[in-house]
DNA sequence: CAAAAATGTCAAGTATACTTGACAAACAAT
DNA sequence: ATTGTTTGTCAAGTATACTTGACATTTTTG
């Protein structure tokens, strides 16, 4: 079912760092169970969760989210 | 009482289009109210509705907006 | 000043972001 | 094969994003 109009990059950049999901639900702030939630596309973020796991991440909002009307194909 | 967490920029770049909230709201696809609502800082928009300003307004989501935290000081 | 346009606010409702806790399934070690 | 770690999922609750409609206030313009 995941949310069709927003596409992100989480689980590929997390993974690229080596992080687990927990990990990065501390860094970020927030729980695993969200985590899990927005790399699947289960819900959408809001921006203040957005900046802070792109801060954790250390790559831009564009890099890991992007409007699927417009961009991308895939996910 | 506005959201301390996150500040932005939405109503100084809307105002150098020349736009009206109306305006943009109607081109960011959701209610006037709620343009007024983010701009002052009364709630959070998700990234969607970020994502879409963003695009509206022409800037980056980070131009627009910033974690407080971190970021300037001002509002 | 008066009229019109733009902005702010309130209320009440709906949708959804996010939480904790618990457990199941997949994967990786020995 | 068993143990440990990571990931996925469910349920039920709380917080908040966003809506419409209506109206008050402020700003702009003639």
């Amino acid at each position: 079912m995941s949310h069709e109009r927003v596409g992100n990059r989480i689980r590929e950049i997390r993974r690229r760092l080596g992080w687990t999901q927990a990990q990065l639900a501390e860094r970020v702030g927030i729980s695993r169970v969200s985590i899990v939630a927005i790399e699947r596309g289960h819900f959408l973020p809001t921006i203040e969760t957005s900046l802070r796991i792109s801060r954790a991440l250390g790559v831009s909002i564009e890099e890991l989210f992007w409007l699927k009307e417009e961009k991308k194909e895939d996910d």
